[in-house]
DNA sequence: ATTAACAATGACAACGCTGTCAATAGAAAC
DNA sequence: GTTTCTATTGACAGCGTTGTCATTGTTAAT
């Protein structure tokens, strides 16, 4: 049933080390060989043993996806991105949910990097942006990838992958002004993520280049809570000028905000426009849905494991210019729905 | 720096086969020494190579999640406690996401599990329920575990763990009638999904239990939508005799009635208490906050996984009884929240 | 024509562990 | 005291793959 390398050599008529050869695509294998092997690990549907690669301990196939998030949804998103690249390159990938804030979380990852004999790393935020645990996987020798915010002027000499948050709040912001907003308000989120103050930063920037004079009043500190966007929507709304649109940091804050906001008896939009960030489900969860901004994150984390992979594969072939740091954009979507937009179909609401 | 086996037998002055031995608690080892491999181990942080570990055909220490199902949240605690007991019992984890309505799915979870070399495999729902699906595993001659809704007289001879959707329905309900409705309706999930039904039931149970006769007009069939929800309590407040309370089978629905209510003017709960079902995040991203009622589902999972580990070793060691099906009981837990609560201290909402 | 160089392939050991079976030693039975 | 049993331990092979190095055949250089 289960068939083995030697099966596919008898069968192909060659050595296994040639299998071997053909599997790997290293060179110096003849086209013809090369067909023939193919055939072969076809017609035995034949999969190597990954245990069996995985002993030699040079190289292993196995890359490790480490995260502390609270966001279910951001998660899994990652997860499937970074799951698809292995499935296609080969590789396997073990999980490790930790806490940030546990002592020993330096001990764990070392240990679970040692245990699973990991090729590689991919580390999300806000983990990614933890100086201790890079500092500790450095010292491991171990290849990895971050996913940050932020962009790339800032930045050493490991492989990221940068999300341009502060585009995306830009493309928001002035997707507002288009609509003819010019008291357009601010919830923050947490103060510690870097994500906050990049997509502030697009906010201001945005305001700018439209030369709008922003209002200290309008921009609030908040977290990324449905509680934290009510109570600032609420104190927005109380000021002796209300803005007309609310821009809000991510999809929770934007939630509570909306449903502050229509309590007190707004219309949503057309006395006030509410968008969001992120795109996760809560943003469709809402009556009317929010405009909101979505990051590729499926593709955000299966760009990170092919440059991760990419890198372990250079690193492995001794090649004696390693890329080390690579720059990766992507483009933020901008998802507009009912809670921004004036005109337009999209009012029949509620049945999607 | 990596140690092996080896190095802990020499420290330990025994043999390789000895720490062997200590490792997977077999029997036939002297106290003595296995405090002695105890302390090496120890001392050399020694950490067994799971690669090894598989390769050796006859069985292996890899399990794989197989699971199919768009709640990110649900998903997240089960891989967490799954991956939880695999830890402690010295498994790995392969998780294999994958779409139930695809053509090939069958074949995908048989190349995976070969590849992989699996132990066994945990099948969460809606694939828990999937005829075809189960099938495959059984001719792959794959030991697993199923978590399904339902109890168990209904069922064969596989390691399940039941989720007792009917009893937390009814807990809910009960809850709801204590508080001195008597008036309550029920907003459904999709009818494919086996948990509508239980909970349906379990509400039925409730209400004759303490004699109240149903209304028919009071079930509206949904789906587990925001928008089902909305819809559904519109109709339901625009009856002749209006519901004082109602019971949704998720948090969503339960969050989309909240939001229209309010938006129709009812005070929640003093006009109308609305509980979900599911303890999602939804339930806390209202106001005010939901009552729900929380199936402990990263003990569910781990519990499974326990389940499966056990019922692998006992195949391995090749005892005359296996112990087939194992039966698991979780009590949900009722959370009672601001929604249905009347009098008390929680009305303070709003600030967490 | 002879040699050197190189491209393509194969033989074989090794990776770290567990299964099998043999060896030892002490206890129990004769 | 000798034999049998049992509990504890160890020696060694082998899992499926890749790395190293040797071998073959072919082409280029002399």
């Amino acid at each position: 049933m289960k068939s083995t390398i030697t099966d596919v050599a008898k069968l192909a008529g060659v050595s296994i080390k040639t299998v071997s050869r053909v599997i790997n695509r290293e060179d110096s294998v003849t086209e013809d060989t090369q067909n023939r092997v193919a055939a072969a690990v076809k017609q035995l549907n034949y999969q190597p043993n990954q245990a069996a690669r995985n002993l030699k301990g040079t190289n292993s196939y196995t890359l490790g996806f480490v995260y502390d998030n609270p966001n279910a949804y951001y998660i899994i998103q990652m997860q499937e991105g970074i799951l698809a690249e292995c499935h296609e390159r080969g590789y396997e990938l073990i999980i490790h949910p930790c806490n940030a804030k546990q002592v020993d979380i330096i001990d764990e990852i070392k240990s679970m990097a040692k245990r699973s004999q990991l090729a590689g790393l991919v580390i999300s935020p806000p983990l990614s942006e933890t100086p201790e645990v890079l500092a500790a996987i450095e010292e491991l020798n171990l290849s990895y990838v971050r996913i940050i915010p932020g962009s790339h002027d800032s930045v050493e000499s490991t492989p990221c992958v940068f999300v341009h948050d502060q585009d995306a709040a830009y493309k928001i912001t002035e997707h507002l002004i288009q609509q003819g907003h010019t008291d357009i308000a601010f919830i923050g989120g947490d103060k510690e993520h870097r994500s906050t103050d990049e997509r502030l930063n697009g906010y201001m920037a945005a305001l700018k280049a439209y030369q709008i004079t922003f209002k200290t009043d309008y921009i609030i500190d908040g977290q990324y809570t449905f509680d934290s966007g009510a109570t600032g929507a609420k104190n927005l709304l109380g000021l002796e000028q209300k803005p007309t649109a609310i821009f809000c940091c991510n999809d929770e804050i934007a939630a509570g905000a909306l449903f502050a906001a229509r309590l007190s008896g707004f219309q949503i939009p057309q006395q006030l426009a509410i968008a969001g960030f992120e795109d996760s489900p809560f943003s469709r969860q809402t009556l009317p849905q929010l405009t909101t901004a979505a990051q590729p994150t499926n593709m955000i984390a299966r760009k990170a494991a092919g440059l991760l992979i990419s890198h372990i594969a250079a690193k492995r072939s001794k090649a004696k210019t390693i890329q080390t740091t690579v720059h990766q954009h992507f483009e933020p979507q901008l998802l507009i729905r009912e809670s921004t937009q004036l005109n337009s179909q999209s009012a029949k609401s509620s049945k999607n």
